[in-house]
DNA sequence: AATGAATGAGTCTTCATTCAT
DNA sequence: TATGAATGAAGACTCATTCAT
């Protein structure tokens, strides 16, 4: 079997994963069904996957990738300001993690395992099948790339003037990121058509992207290049 | 047994309940492990709970109680201006997912339920002794006290011309909470030592909270009355 | 449950265990097939005995008592000579291995893991579910009992002058259990209806008896006090 | 591929194989490590060898004639008495023993299987697999070759006065037998350095070998009286 | 001869939940 | 109320073996 048909098998794999992990989550989601699913046997996922965990973390690893791509399509268009990149980062961000549950779901999975991973006491209490899993190893690796790419992004906006020159962009880009992960998280108590809370998610998006651009930008006009000052942070 | 003793052990058990769930998370905790740390009977745990669900969502509901008290104390303490109260609550926030880790899962958890309760196909999704607790129920009817509580607070503000006036005050205060949200979540892979991200937590807390201050203040000292403008959103 | 009926199962469990693997050996035993036969739940096998592993353990350490009280039974026994103890307990070991397959099954296969448990290299090799059964544990302390009361026949024997005084009790007694285990082992082939080797079981038993007696027996009678020299070891 | 080569690539299989039995046990080797081991495709040995149990019988048989040339080799010397030649068997024996671990397990279990077979009842029991492995029935006409020569070997001392003419010859070679059987068992657990027993290996070597000679040994000297001297244990 | 992807029967083990006492 | 023995469905994972290429 030359390689390119043995990952494609492993996508294939991967693919059906990811959709009975979104449908059902991951506890409720047998090995079984994965290959079923797929269309083969049983044993043949645990030929391209070391376990259940292996199967996960390399779901994640693909949504991280993808989310990373998108960071990049954004990033890489020329002519826009800092503050429009990071303004056309929110709605594709949104986009995003309602299009794919699941990958933002891992996601988020992964960034909480990470927190204990990076705590001595707790790191003990991850399940191992996880930490030995390649695929948690190299994310481990390309964890921050989507940050260092928002951050250029913010830095940008310092540049050109478009984000207010005093902030700083690490500092300045991870509570934009906060915000939009809270955001999703929100998204489904406050979408509802409650008799009490009167707010809508027609009504909310325009008006948190907006408060997210009143919390950047400078009074200079994008494009033009301005001395940055002494920073606050 | 008289009922302030069945109510007595019932919060045993639900403190026992928190500290496993805590530790070992959901999934990996054992009702027979819950019964032998309150040091009574497998059982009678399923006396006082109808199921493993239903002990999580009596968590959960204790959660919510607690973090609902977080809202209120703030809330009544006089003389503050609506921003120094937001400002507040994001401290006593953050705080409070820091000390209480489980609470504030299971509040996020609970949170995701309810985006799957309120979309006709994925409830059928959901676990159906999640649906049946009676503390499920209980936190769908309470679930807005909070909101409520803060969207008050922002309220405040703009009245007082802490913040400006021409937000709203729901999309103001979901888009702050929102922030808190997502900052919990990215303290652990953010909070690393890494070589190549320079942020640190110790950086990250006052630019997030002096960044959201800055999206939200007005130009009139608070305390002072202010003609309320027409909102924008 | 009082202690005794929980003893009571256990006991079940433990002979259809013995029974079971007698039979089918221990691979092809499965759990299931224990509960099935003693007519309980696979479930609670595992409630009585951690693990397959443990359960054979507990097997082993059971036939090890067993084992012990056939040394003891027959040591007991006053006005013998050692070197007619010696005899008796020849007799006894044939008939109860042949009578007892699994246990004295057991007994060896504990023995081979003690020489690996006895080796820093080896020990590693040895499943790690056998080196946490308590039963494991016990049966470690209590491995060397049945050698200690053939060495004080061979002492007795050694006293009485039914046995060479100048032997080593230590080194004679081992020497005994050699045969024996050797003898059981050789029994299957050596007692077949062969035509080319004559030796029968009738004819090899009574031999192999002599022969032992032969390699120990002093000079001087059993029963008659003797003074017990100097021993020259 | 030439019938050279062919039996090259069997033999080097093979080897791997007793290698790999001999390190982590039957049941633990799996067949890709073997091939893996071999540098060949786990399917390449299912060419060589039918299955798993083939493929130990083909180990076994291996080891049975390695035994049998130690038997030879020791019974073509000429000018040694019988007594002598048994002497020498010892020695080779538990040297060979100690040397080939798997090889001896292979003897040993083979001989286990054999007891069964010659068991109309419990010949069932056995794994089919091994009933139709052409190695098991090579065995099954070779299984009393080494018996053969040590009969004959105490038979030459029968004759030559090195063994007490009173002995059967093939009686007194099984009870040898045994006790090297037994002895390689009981090496573990005894030659261990526990507070209790006393005994070590260094010890109870030529104490065992003493003692097998005086069993044996005739009145009318192999090549010279002896007075036997002070004991060497 | 040789490969290695693919199969799937086979088993151990867990644990929420029940119920006789 | 309280116990804890008993249940059994559920699921992950292994590995000898096959077979298309």
């Amino acid at each position: 079997m030359p390689i390119s048909a043995r990952e494609k098998k492993s996508k294939l794999i991967l693919d059906v994963a990811i959709k009975l992990f979104t449908t059902k989550g991951f506890a409720s989601t047998k090995m079984e069904d994965v290959a079923k699913e797929a269309g083969i046997s049983k044993g043949l996922t645990y030929f391209y996957f070391k376990n259940k965990e292996d199967l996960y973390m390399a779901v994640t690893k693909k949504a991280f990738d993808e989310f990373k791509s998108i960071f990049r399509e954004i990033y890489k268009v020329k002519g826009k300001s800092g503050l429009q990149m990071i303004t056309d980062l929110a709605h594709a961000y949104i986009d995003f993690t309602q299009a794919n549950k699941i990958y933002y779901a891992a996601i988020l999975n992964f960034m909480g395992i990470v927190q204990q991973y990076n705590n001595e006491e707790l790191r003990r209490q991850i399940d191992p099948l996880i930490l030995e899993s390649e695929h948690f190893q190299k994310l481990l690796e390309i964890q921050h790339d989507c940050g260092k790419i928002g951050i250029q992004m913010v830095t940008m906006g310092l540049r050109d003037g478009s984000i207010r020159p005093e902030l700083q962009a690490e500092v300045t880009f991870y509570t934009i990121w906060s915000m939009l992960i809270g955001y999703e998280r929100l998204m489904g108590p406050v979408g509802y058509e409650g008799k009490e809370i009167k707010i809508h998610l027609e009504n909310w998006k325009p008006g948190f992207v907006k408060l997210m651009q009143e919390m950047l930008k400078g009074t200079i006009q994008a494009n033009k290049p301005q001395v940055v000052q002494a920073s606050l942070f």
